[in-house]
RNA sequence: GGCCCCGUGGCGGAAUUGGUAGACGCUCACGACUUAAAAUCGUGUGUCCUUCGGACGUGCCGGUUCAACCCCGGCCGGGGCUACCA
């Protein structure tokens, strides 16, 4: 016995969902075609690191990416829209450590696992492009692009101070430290001499400040941060000349570099860096300076430590004349806030207008000679005391340069220096080049060979890949290729004589700077990939992705294709035309009484408490934070698609809140996506019980009533498709659910009645394909087609029905809204402002009253303005 | 410290970019169906005033305007990036 009749019928998602699943894969319905005559589109999302496992924040991505994909077909275009892995990388490494497992065996076993999650949301990959930077087939390319930047002097070695991760053992890029730690560790970088293989990013400091201008589709945010990396500085770089030469110190001058030349008459002091030649250089004979120097090291660069950070000093006792005026002396300290890494590593103090300088002075009581004033104070009365002037103003007290306003007074300096030919123009940039040397065994191997006598020999092309050995062992510290008893040594390729191998790897991210390129020709032998096919291709027109990788992955990707360039490969300078960055996804997290985590599926909510399911103990719910698995704020996907199918839970990480915001997880919320996927379920299927004519017998006329729906009907569509465009996506949901309550609401009984309904109906089923692939299909088929949505265009909207012919707006008397009439769109200000003053309840509050003005704003309001 | 972003009901968020603030959803309450529950459907849900109706209301204070969530100035709060960068 069953209640069946009595119950609505449920929408399976299990069943459904596989069988169109198998449908796409059966007729390759998202393979791209590199031959296709229409006008092709990249969409492309942040390929995943096959840690084996997939969470949410990889749900939201790729169904951003899926969504967009789907449409875009639908409305005409080729698109390519590939996955691969980014499957290099420690935790591999790691893995192979803790489970004995090979680093090979565990990444593409992930790979797989990752893949077949991957299929459980219905996304409209190209499987058939597939790359793993792991395979040889990938990094032997990489290998070649390698040896071409040697040869065009993009790639190079040198011997650098180097940020050294102690507890993954290797070396970090600059963009790979966050406050002093290792990205991934989180261990406290140390500095090491090291020589390193870098990549000449500095060499396009220029171009890719440049560039951003022309990244208008890319968030705002991003570019500043990229802007502020790369942290352009225009000055000048001068000499102070020394008295005296300094034994052990070659020079006989400091060079200094400024952004505020203008304030040159200003100056009070020099200071140099800790690591400053000529510091080195006299502390060899005076032991208090090299104590100074030996603490200043000790410096934390954490940001509580620089905020506290005093400034401290050591007078050197040595004097230098002042650039201008010979009758000056100046002193040169040794100073813990000026950086050996950053411009000359020597400064020049003005304590008036620069608030470290000030700082410093006043500990060690140095002159402060203000030299710029701001406008409206008396030169006699200014004084600095405690804050440094940082503003614009004139300058004064400066002999050729009284009188000028900052800007003009920094041009005459500049023109001063180097008429005197004390210093030039010069432009510093914060960028440093990219150290690409890892230690570690898990990564593409640099083909470089080491030979006494030859010294560094690359690798023959012809002798290319250097396969990474599988035979390797983790039983002791360091790198695994380092102590392989017979890899490492080879003979010379050019004489001969015993050599060794690069044991380094190179670093992921260049594995992701290029992987784009590759999906457009991703199984060629020969080459990285065919430029034909890449421009047809490139630059991707949608990129999806993290906002973790503003500065990391998407500057050297932008590095890298102009790198790409230069060695001839490409005929392109930005990879990504319009980038999208997503939110994160959040959760509440639990603690028990003890404070120990709790998973959600822990706790439940009694009688308004949160208690611990299994014995009902109160638990402590916390921040609403990222989903992170030391928190135990996850929830996996799997067990979501598996609760509610794939198509629910992509409607609710849709839905909820903006795509580029944070997204809160919640029960509620996923349990309303699920009812939404019944509604629509239950209200098509419940309407063709009634039965409805196909949209082929259209007829002839319609009456009002089945002519509001169908303009109902057209006017959403466009809305949805507007906010769509937008990538609005949640408030295209909102209007799509405003539709259906709508349709839920119409009563159909007259056939042009049933027609309207059917187009409705239609009309719903086709647009929320990109959401929901799997349940519209479904309800497509239902709907007797043979055609699969997959395959179909996007709805045309008729402008016409779409066009609003009536609008309702706000009449306010003395701004305050008092009623609301009707009135045809683009209606007769005459007209518009009789109507609006006929309504009693406008007429109730003028009151008699005379009337001022009357503003009407056609379509939108009207103002009546009385006394 | 520097640069940038954001503050709208109990909650997530809308608002055609200066023109009816709170769409849509969630939560909650009540009602219908049911022996009952679930599911489903209906009604209500910014605050205050006793109601018809009205007053107030987009972090706070002020300004511009016929009209301000939106523009300007100043505060307060939250977040991001970056950092002794000369």
């Amino acid at each position: 016995m069953t209640t069946s009749s009595a119950q609505p019928e449920r929408y399976n998602p299990k069943s459904t969902e596989a069988k169109w699943r198998k449908i796409w894969n059966d007729r390759q319905s998202f393979k791209a075609d590199d031959d296709s005559s229409k006008p092709g589109y990249y969409v492309l999302e942040m390929f995943p690191y096959p840690s084996g496992k997939l969470h949410m924040g990889h749900v939201r991505n790729y169904t951003i990416g899926d969504v967009i994909t789907r449409y875009k077909k639908a409305r005409g275009f080729a698109v390519l829209h590939p996955m691969g892995w980014d499957a290099f990388g420690l935790p591999a490494e790691n893995a192979a450590l803790d489970n004995n497992a090979h680093p090979k065996t565990w990444t593409y076993d992930n790979i797989a696992a990752m893949k077949k999650q991957f299929e459980l949301l219905g996304l409209s990959f190209d499987w058939s492009r597939e790359v793993a930077t792991c395979d040889v087939a990938y990094y032997h390319q990489q290998q070649k692009i390698f040896l071409d930047f040697m040869r065009h002097d993009i790639a190079y070695q040198k011997e650098a101070e180097v940020n050294w991760d102690p507890v993954d053992n290797c070396v970090l890029a600059n963009e790979e430290v966050i406050d002093g730690r290792g990205w991934r560790s989180g261990a406290l970088v140390e500095k090491r001499k090291l020589t390193q293989w870098f990549f000449r990013i500095t060499k396009y400091a220029e171009s890719l400040i440049d560039g951003l201008k022309t990244l208008n589709e890319w968030p705002e945010k991003v570019v500043t941060m990229q802007e502020n990396w790369i942290g352009k500085s225009q000055g000048v770089r001068f000499k102070f000349n020394l008295l005296d030469m300094v034994p052990g110190y070659g020079e006989k001058n400091i060079e200094v570099f400024t952004t505020r030349p203008d304030t040159i008459f200003g100056a009070s002091f020099v200071a140099i860096a800790a690591g400053h030649p000529l510091a080195t250089a006299l502390a060899k004979t005076d032991p208090a300076l090299a104590a100074f120097i030996a603490e200043c090291q000790k410096g934390g660069t954490a940001a509580a430590d620089i905020e506290t950070a005093e400034k401290l000093g050591y007078n050197t006792r040595l004097k230098v004349p002042h650039p201008f005026d010979k009758k000056i002396e100046l002193t040169v300290w040794v100073a813990n806030f000026v950086l050996m890494g950053y411009g000359t590593g020597a400064i020049f103090g003005c304590p008036a207008h620069d608030q470290r300088d000030l700082d410093f002075a006043n500990k060690y009581t140095l002159p402060v000679r203000p030299v710029v004033i701001p406008d409206g104070e008396i030169a006699e009365a200014f004084r600095v005391t405690k804050l440094a002037y940082t503003a614009p103003g004139r300058l004064f007290n400066s002999d050729f340069l009284n009188g000028l306003e900052v800007d003009a007074a920094k041009k005459v300096a500049i023109k001063k220096f180097e008429e005197k030919e004390i210093g030039t123009a010069e432009t510093q940039y914060r960028l440093r080049d990219w150290g690409v040397s890892r230690q570690r065994y898990w990564g593409c191997p640099i083909p470089i060979i080491y030979c006494p006598d030859c010294g560094t020999v690359p690798v023959a092309e012809k002798n290319l890949p250097v396969l990474l050995p599988e035979d390797v062992t983790f039983d002791k510290p360091g790198n695994p290729l380092d102590h392989h008893p017979t890899w490492k040594y080879v003979s010379c390729p050019n004489c001969g004589t015993n050599a060794t191998r690069e044991t380094d790897t190179m670093g992921t991210f260049v594995d992701s700077s290029w992987y784009f390129m590759r999906f457009c020709d991703p199984h060629n032998k020969d080459k990285p990939f065919d430029k034909k096919k890449a421009e047809k291709w490139l630059p991707v027109d949608q990129y999806i992705g993290g906002i973790e990788h503003a500065v990391l992955h998407l500057l050297y990707a932008r590095f890298f294709t102009r790198a790409m360039k230069e060695c001839g490969y490409i005929d392109l300078e930005e990879p990504f035309k319009r980038l999208f960055t997503q939110g994160m996804l959040t959760h509440q997290t639990f603690k028990d009484a003890n404070g120990k985590w709790l998973y959600p599926e822990e706790v439940e909510k009694r009688d308004g408490k949160w208690v611990k399911i299994d014995d009902g103990t109160a638990v402590d719910a916390g921040d609403v934070i990222k989903m992170s698995k030391s928190k135990k704020n996850t929830i996996e996907p799997t067990s979501s698609i598996d609760a509610y199918g794939a198509d629910a839970t992509r409607l609710f990480v849709m839905s909820d809140s903006p795509a580029d915001k944070d997204l809160e997880w919640s029960t509620a919320g996923i349990d309303g996506a699920w009812r939404f996927v019944n509604k629509l379920y239950r209200m098509i299927s419940e309407s063709l019980d009634g039965g409805l004519p196909n949209l082929t017998e259209k007829p002839s006329s319609f009456s009002d009533n089945a002519t509001a729906l169908r303009k109902i009907t057209h006017r959403s569509i466009q809305v949805f498709t507007d906010s769509l465009e937008k990538f609005q996506f949640n408030s295209a949901l909102a209007r799509l659910r405003e539709f259906t309550n709508e349709i839920t609401a119409f009563k159909a009984s007259t056939m042009d009645e049933k027609w309207a309904l059917r187009e409705a109906l239609e009309s719903v089923v086709r647009i929320i394909n990109p959401f929901m692939p799997h349940l519209s299909e479904e309800l497509w088929e239902t709907m007797g087609h043979q055609a699969i949505l997959a395959d179909s265009d996007w709805p045309v909207i008729d402008v016409e029905l779409a066009r609003r012919d009536a609008v309702t707006i706000g009449v306010q008397v003395n701004g305050k809204v008092r009623a609301t009439i009707t009135l045809p769109v683009g209606c007769d200000i005459k007209i518009a402002e009789e109507t609006a003053l006929a309504h009693k309840d406008v007429q109730a509050w003028i009151d008699g009253k005379a009337i001022k003005k009357v503003i009407v704003v056609p379509d939108r309001i009207v103002n009546v303005v009385v006394a």
